[in-house]
DNA sequence: CCACTTAGCTAACTACACTAGCTTTTGAGC
DNA sequence: GCTCAAAAGCTAGTGTAGTTAGCTAAGTGG
């Protein structure tokens, strides 16, 4: 029997292609393993599992992600840079379905390799939120505001959620322009009506 | 052998219950058979597989969740009216994340029960919108803007995407106040730089 | 009371995840 | 080049789940 000469990473880039084919919900390891040329059990020997595979995966599309972000944003600041990340975010999420559904499963406490690329990820946001003066402790939530606006608007598009017969281009350029503007007059006073941390 | 008398609507109830409590992806006619106290094959006597009990699901929620929003916006105007129906929205998708997670699947096309219940949802949306002064084909964007924020505000919540130690509730205040501000300055010349429908 | 409809059942098949345990390849060290 | 251990791949087998087919019993309209 010869050997495929497998690789965890190859597996994963495999899994990638199958999820952004078929959608997350429909990445089975039965469709990976006859990708890679390989019985099912053999995955074993490279990952763990269907639930590892799919921590790999949300890794994988994390890193794609942060460095696809982070491209669009260099030589930008302000207004210019909000958007150009924003289009960067939906264009991968567009291009890539399956890989930014798993992208979306948070780490496990202890997962200092998924941890990192997370932190990377959001690093981006810190940059450009640095750009609008808002820092420290106070952007949380505006990251977050802009995470959810971001994120909600790709997952609904992807579900099909936008039947109406409008441009959504030109809805998610709103958006977005509505961020900008809340960014620009960010009070930074709301911060200290804030109820129990939690 | 004595009849369980199950209905339709007994077993979608049933697996909004299983939904709620394990999660949608956990969702399984074994469960919910076990539940109605049934074998799993006379499940389908009462509703079309797993799929279609997702579909029945879906429209539940829809139909739950836009009651539950409408509710929250009766005697209410503008500002009050947008933040009772985003903290309404998001109670929803806490208090039941299982049914609140079926009710992002779009209606297929020729389904008739479930497009009239997105479209009383998207009334809801409507008229508070039209508290604004955004009314007719112009209010799409605005629509699409809020139910992203408010979608993707709670998606990431469910799935633990705000490991910060600041107040979630916080941040959802004010990223309602930031859509509160935006469509207050709703600038209606921008549709006219729409692009191409899709 | 009979016939028809319907709810529920068992049996059987498929697909998938996973484990156990085996064989073969590969490559490091002598 | 030979040896041997680690690792890669395999087959076989188990458990869970969804689905269909076809049977039987419970109601229901005439």
């Amino acid at each position: 029997m010869p050997r495929a000469g497998l690789t965890p990473q190859r597996v994963v880039e495999e899994a990638a292609a199958v999820a952004d084919a078929a959608g997350l919900d429909r990445l089975t390891l039965a469709a990976v393993a006859e990708r890679c040329g390989v019985a099912l059990p053999s995955l074993y020997k490279h990952v763990r599992g269907l639930d590892g595979l799919r921590r790999d995966l949300a890794v994988l599309a994390v890193r794609e992600l942060a460095a696809t972000v982070s491209q669009a944003a260099v030589g930008r600041a302000g207004s210019d840079a909000l958007h150009a990340i924003a289009d960067a975010y939906r264009a991968y999420a567009t291009a890539h379905p399956g890989r930014y559904a798993a992208s979306v499963r948070a780490p496990t406490p202890g997962d200092a390799e998924h941890l990192a690329a997370a932190a990377d990820a959001l690093a981006v946001f810190s940059a450009v939120l640095a750009g609008y003066g808002i820092t420290g402790p106070d952007a949380i939530d505006a990251i977050r505001g802009l995470r959810a606006a971001m994120h909600g608007f790709v997952a609904l598009e992807a579900a099909g959620g936008f039947g109406m017969p409008q441009s959504v281009d030109a809805s998610y350029a709103r958006l977005v322009d509505a961020l900008d503007t809340a960014l620009s007059t960010w009070p930074a006073g709301r911060s200290t009506l804030r109820g129990a941390a939690s």
